[in-house]
This record gives structure tokens, sequence and C-alpha cells, in this order.
DNA sequence: TAGGGCCTGCGAAAAAAATCGCACTGAACT
DNA sequence: AGTTCAGTGCGATTTTTTTCGCAGGCCCTA
């Protein structure tokens, strides 16, 4: 269930790649690399991520563009809960904390007003599937 | 500087571990990992991680107890931020999103307000540090 | 105080992962 | 049409990881 724990080094790295850029050639891999290797070894890589079933691939003007098979929303799901458990002991308050604070700067009153709106929602919802 | 990319994949699960409880002895690990190895394995584990700076051990009543080097607040910061940016696009809105929808049942309304306050405060901090 | 059980150190073997080369192909370029 | 370039398939090699065994040592208990 937890597909990225299976994951070698290499190709967690690869798959970070993918669900970053949504889909990739080997060059964008190879780019985004901080540690690249070799043409042909992104290649297999991407081979056996692909015989794994973590990705497909289409033809695009003869070159091949990987993409993730899993949907994206999912994964993100996923991921941010097993952070969440880990290091958060499972709270949501203390990694809202954590990301407004990390994140400060970058937002804006705003933003912060929408992340308010957000939570009165969740707050609307919630209490109208309290009563049936 | 993004020390979990560099870990194997046994490691990482061990450092997940680690993170998890704060602390651990080999039983720990083993008792934790849904897929676990032979004792003297994860105590070689446990070594090799300990030599590449990640863990310190103490000795206690006779029994190695391991515990993380990076303080945990850190890499909790850290690991939060490599989430948002790779499967968030880097918005903390859409996270936050996700994390309220995730945990919707179990957050109650106290939670909820909670967090309102929480981002009220912060942007309090963000008007008193645009000025000066 | 002898035996059993759990723990440590060290070292080696098996398995998995990562990295390349080589040979060919097709399209682009001159 | 010949040459070059980037891409593909496949297979081989080198490194890393992962997993254990074996030989004590320490503590608890019968």
């Amino acid at each position: 269930m937890e597909v990225v724990e299976k994951l070698s080094r290499r190709e967690r790295q690869i798959m970070d790649v993918v669900w970053t850029r949504g889909q990739v050639s080997v060059a964008d891999v190879l780019e985004a690399l901080p540690d690249p290797p070799g043409y042909n070894t992104v290649r297999a890589l991407l081979g056996i991520l692909e015989k794994k079933g973590h990705l497909t691939h289409t033809e695009e003007a003869g070159r091949y563009v990987y993409l993730p098979v899993a949907p994206a929303q999912a994964v993100a799901k996923t991921a941010l809960e097993r952070v969440v458990a880990t290091f958060f002991g499972g709270s949501v308050e203390r990694t809202v904390a954590t990301l407004l604070q990390s994140k400060e700067r970058t937002l804006s009153d705003d933003d912060l007003e929408r992340l308010t709106a957000l939570i009165a929602q969740a707050k609307e919802g919630e209490e109208s599937e309290a009563k049936p």
C-alpha cells in the first residue's frame, strides 16, 4: 500500500522527479537529479519502475515520456499522512503550525484568510455530517 | 542537507521508527517493522546508521538504546517541506486542504478553532514583522 | 555457581541496486 | 546520400545493501 516504502534510493529520487513534474523524459530526470548518473542508468531505472508498475510510457516524437500510474492526489495524501504520523505524532495542529512557521515569509494575508476559510468550510462539513 | 534522500530502503525504515518513537532498542525496531529481518541484521543497520552519524547510542542496563542525532524539529520541518514541494507544488493551501480532508473525521470543532487561532496568530506575526 | 537467555563485536556471504557498454535504428542536417 | 546525434534494447559488471553466523560476555534465577 505504501508504495514509496518499497522503492530503492534511486527509484525514489526518480519518482520524486516524476511526481514533481507530472511526467518526464530521460533528460528531465537527468537534469533534475542533484547527483545524476549516466543516461543509460536513468533509462534502466525508468524501465524498472515501469516493469514494477509505477510508471507507464508514451512515445512522443520517437522519445519516451514516462508518467506515473498512480493518481497523483492519492499519492500526495498518503505521503502527507505518513509525514504527519512519523514526525508530528499524527497531530494536524502541530503540522499546520510548522507549515505556517516555515512558510511564514511567503504567505500573504490573503493566503492566511483563504486558509481560515478552508477551515471554516471543514467545520461546516463536519456539522452537517454529524446530524444524520 | 536532505539526509533522508541518501538513506537506503532499510535505513529509512529504521530511521522512521526512530523518529516516530524518539528512541529505540533493537527489539523496538524489530516489532515496528512490518517486514522484520533478523535481530543481527537490525543491529548491523543501527550500527551503520550510527557510523554514518544519524544515530548515537547510550547503554542502558547493558542494552543499547539508539537515538537520533539531528534535532527532531528540524527533521520534521524539512520532511514536511519536501512533501509540500513534491506533491503540492509548494502550496501551503493545497496541503492544508488535503490535511483537513484526510483527517476530517478525527478533527473536532475545538481542533478546527485552534487551527483558526493558529492562523490568526501567524497573521499578526507577519504584520508586526512587515513594519520595521 | 551452573545454565539459559539476551546482548555485543566482528566478519563473511547472499541478494539487490546502480551504473555502464555495445550494437542498432531512425530522423535531422549538410 | 552520407554523417551525426540522440534514442532504444539488452546484457554485463561493479557497488551497495541486506542478511546472517559464530564467539564470547553479562545478568538472572534455580
